[in-house]
DNA sequence: TCATCATATAAGCAACTGTTTATATGATAG
DNA sequence: CTATCATATAAACAGTTGCTTATATGATGA
């Protein structure tokens, strides 16, 4: 971890500010976009508990409704949402669409974000 | 990975939506509330870049806002918003107050997101 | 084809978010 | 104490979000 300082004066520094900008520990903007857009989709508490939900189970948007206490449209919505970002996925089966979580990485990514809000 | 219906008539089923819903699958409303805050700290460009940098390096308040190319009360508000989600830490020396990372584990959620945006 | 069930979309509204501009707090040097 | 530098907070405004109500699409069975 290192400590860099330039503007403020009379103070001890390792680096400078100009070599950092050229560092690659800067984000490009687009892919920081990208990763807050990921972040955006699981900002939502109706939304964690659906993929509470989804990473164990395969419901179908109703029964997803149902279990979640709220309206199909509201249901139908999120799961677009959701589905926009790659973190479920939708498979037809008859009239019925179920949904599961579209990879084991948004499970960790959720199993991390409880372990850091369950404490500390 | 189980698929459960009760209410879709006519469909093959595990297990019911009642013995489902005792599950301890079903994450706690105020559990998802603190995880959904947390994403929401994360859900952001801005403050995306910044964990980026402060991940790797220490920095105080007006090099972290020249780095990012944003005036000083938008960088100490966004600031505030990472600090009260324990995101990062400050430490005060003198008239600067530098920031860092709270933990490797927000280090850990990033990287996890920045696969999952990067590509898929 | 027609009726019905399951899901998706659209429009509209209240609540929230990130920025700017302006001002306040807090620490240090003289 | 006073002036100055570094950071924090406040008010205000544009843009976004998640819900509801209403309607549309899509699939199945008679």
């Amino acid at each position: 971890m290192e400590r860099i300082i330039t503007i403020a004066p009379n103070m001890p520094h390792d680096r400078t500010l100009a070599t950092l900008s050229g560092s690659d520990h800067m984000l490009e903007p687009s892919q920081a976009e990208r990763v807050a857009e990921l972040f955006k989709a699981l900002a939502d508490p109706t939304r964690v508990r659906m993929i509470g939900l989804l990473a164990h189970y395969e419901l179908c948007v109703g029964d997803l409704a149902t279990l979640m206490g709220m309206s199909q449209p509201a249901t139908s919505h999120q799961l677009r949402i959701l589905r926009t970002m790659r973190i479920v996925r939708a498979r037809r089966e008859g009239k019925c669409v179920f949904y599961q979580l579209d990879d084991d990485h948004i499970h960790h990514i959720l199993l991390d974000g409880l372990a850091h809000a369950d404490h500390e």
